[in-house]
DNA sequence: CATTATAGTGAGTAATCACTTACAAATTTA
DNA sequence: TAAATTTGTAAGTGATTACTCACTATAATG
């Protein structure tokens, strides 16, 4: 990976993630890059193959975090470390978590098998936890992570009063 | 408004909702709704002017129902009513809701103002009911809504089990 | 050192983009 | 019904798009 690839993967995932894939242009990723446009079809064959690596570089990151998460035995304690994932986004990821849920609304979820690795790991929990429905709490929490990433990456939040909350509902607070 | 004027706003809003608009070029939007490119310019002036026309719509039948929710005075019942929000999408609606959540990550969420009266009713439901902290509350309602909207939207899910998750997290149940 | 493979450039390409213009048909108004 | 306004079209416009190609500079290899 040379200095200059390295330059188009990073002005690429910062325009797509900013302006969307659809409208930023290879000649415009080109020159935020410093580099000849051809550069990027030497590299990456097309643009859709640009977007692949982003997202591949992004998935290896968040695949590790989601194992770190799912390494964790005790049902509560993973509970717990799963809801406070949308708060310990790192701030240099923020644009690929932004292009991560734009591009959920243009070309469907993006499920890939750390992905449902980490549902069933929920799911299991709160079976653990003797909820009544380990399968539609799983899904709600899913759904509240994403709601509250969406709220991280795109407002000024105040995340311990909404962790509180949170944590407050499950009591595990 | 004309049948042809009426015909290019659906065409829009689909082509927008399902391909993005910045993909969804004016020529395939004409020749979806049957009519010269010309027209969508006479009609609205420009591409922007399209999109605002369209948001314009559905922001009116949100608002009309953002206020009927509000109307309900006991605090317990309007939450119950908003818990519901994401539940009574009508399918008709589907498309004006993928395109305003894209949107919403490619130019920011779109404030206005019955978003932010409904948002101050919510804070006071929790203050009436007695939450310690009703603003972080009303955050939380905001993001929850957002996630299982989504998951509405874009999956195939079984709302009966989901709601009643959230409901009990509630006490309304 | 010579050869080969890789990294990188810059000037192209046809197609498509949002938008304009000149003009005709239909409708409204006086 | 005559004039005026609105609705609609078809064929353009220059700019931009993703991508290619012929070529050079650099680095790795035997």
């Amino acid at each position: 990976m040379t200095e200059k690839q390295q330059n188009i993967l990073n002005s690429a995932l910062r325009l797509f993630a900013t302006e969307g894939v659809d409208s930023t242009s290879t000649s415009k990723i080109a020159k935020h890059a410093g580099v000849s446009e051809g550069l990027i079809f030497r590299h990456f064959t097309n643009k859709e193959g640009l977007l692949q690596a982003i997202l591949e570089n992004g998935r290896e990151k968040s695949d590790a975090y989601f194992h770190s998460v799912m390494q964790v035995k005790d049902p509560k304690e993973r509970l717990l470390m799963t809801l406070h994932l949308p708060f310990v986004i790192p701030s240099d990821e923020y644009d690929f978590w932004r292009l991560f849920y734009t591009l959920k609304w243009q070309r469907g979820p993006m499920e890939h098998e750390g992905m449902n690795l980490f549902r069933n790991s929920m799911k299991e929990a709160f079976e653990e936890l003797g909820y009544t429905n380990p399968s539609a709490e799983a899904q709600l929490v899913e759904a509240l992570i994403d709601g509250v990433a969406t709220e991280v990456l795109l407002k000024e939040i105040y995340p311990k009063p909404l962790l509180d909350c949170i944590l407050e509902k499950y009591k595990l607070k």
